[in-house]
DNA sequence: ACGAGAACCTGTTTGC
DNA sequence: TGCAAACAGGTTCTCG
């Protein structure tokens, strides 16, 4: 599930109730996720305060007073919500690891799939951090422009909807707002990387940094798993143009759907994109 | 090195 | 109605 605006979102909302606030209880109900869940994670952060809730690209960087870091990813289905501890609500089945803060809080971790993680690292080490490294810019940083977009895409041959899933050229991208991204831009999901340049890599660029703040703006999109940190859905679904939106009518084009087909939606690399043939080329 | 496909796991939707 | 297949927001590994 969760791409850049879902993550970005989820800090937000977490960042009142957490930090300067000390940890008073951390609970990992299970071993692992797609990681083991450090069995030192308690020991490592309780009675510690949080100095700062960041995010790079798709993961959630918790900072603790004396240098320890937790890594966070939501993975496909991972969601983090704060809820007051007076309210007990039944412990759900996927409910694997809890966060108390000194205040009352309850953050908890919830994530069915279990393709998400949670790990511990140090301020020390986590410009190299095997998770991290790799990374390309953040798309909503003065890193990144059509000049950086151009030179990452490089001469790849892969279609370019591959390529702006792959998180060292843009970091943070996902299906959703890959989509969404050349459809503004009116780029077909099928051109070359490499064909992106000029003044095409120009409009994807600023199609990407748009349709990115536009999404965090609506608390992101909740398909199905995607909730802010307060519980609330996110909205910017409504605001899709092409995903999930297979036959329906292009927003920018005017031309009669039962004759076009509208929407297509095709497979790449096992994944779907969906597209207006007709505005992006 | 690159690119495509499979694997990881659970839940929901779709089709017969 | 019931069951199986397809599909889902991500990442990483293997194979050609």
């Amino acid at each position: 599930m969760p791409e850049l605006p879902e993550v970005e979102t989820v800090r937000q909302g977490l960042t009142p109730v957490l930090v300067g606030r000390r940890l008073i209880r951390v609970q990992a109900n299970r071993p692992n996720l797609r990681l083991p869940i450090p069995v030192d994670l308690a020991q490592r952060c309780v009675g510690r305060t949080v100095l700062a809730l960041d995010r790079r690209a798709k993961y959630l960087l918790l900072r603790l007073e004396g240098g320890t870091v937790a890594l966070i990813h939501l993975g496909m289905s991972g969601s983090m919500v704060a809820r007051r501890l007076e309210s007990h609500p039944d412990p759900g089945t996927h409910d694997h690891v809890i966060f108390e803060t000194e205040d009352g809080w309850r953050v908890t971790f919830r994530d069915p799939r279990r393709f998400g993680l949670i790990t511990l690292t140090t301020e020390d080490a986590l410009d190299t951090h095997p998770l991290l490294a790799k990374l390309g810019p953040e798309p909503l940083s003065e890193a990144f422009d059509a000049r950086v977009l151009v030179n990452g895409l490089g001469r790849r041959l892969t279609p370019i909807k591959m390529a702006l899933l792959d998180q060292t050229i843009v970091a943070g991208l996902g299906n959703i707002y890959v989509c969404e991204a050349l459809f503004r831009s009116g780029i077909s999901p099928k051109r070359t990387a490499a064909s992106v340049t000029g003044r095409r890599a120009d409009r994807l660029a600023e199609a990407i940094r748009q349709v990115l703040v536009d999404a965090v703006a609506a608390g992101g999109s909740s398909l199905r798993d995607h909730r802010q940190a307060d519980g609330e859905l996110g909205y910017f679904q409504h605001a899709f143009a092409v995903y999930g939106r297979e036959g329906e009518a292009c927003p920018g084009c005017d031309c009669d759907v039962a004759k076009t087909g509208g929407i297509q939606r095709i497979t790449q690399s096992g994944r779907s994109t969906f597209f207006c043939p007709r505005r992006q080329r």
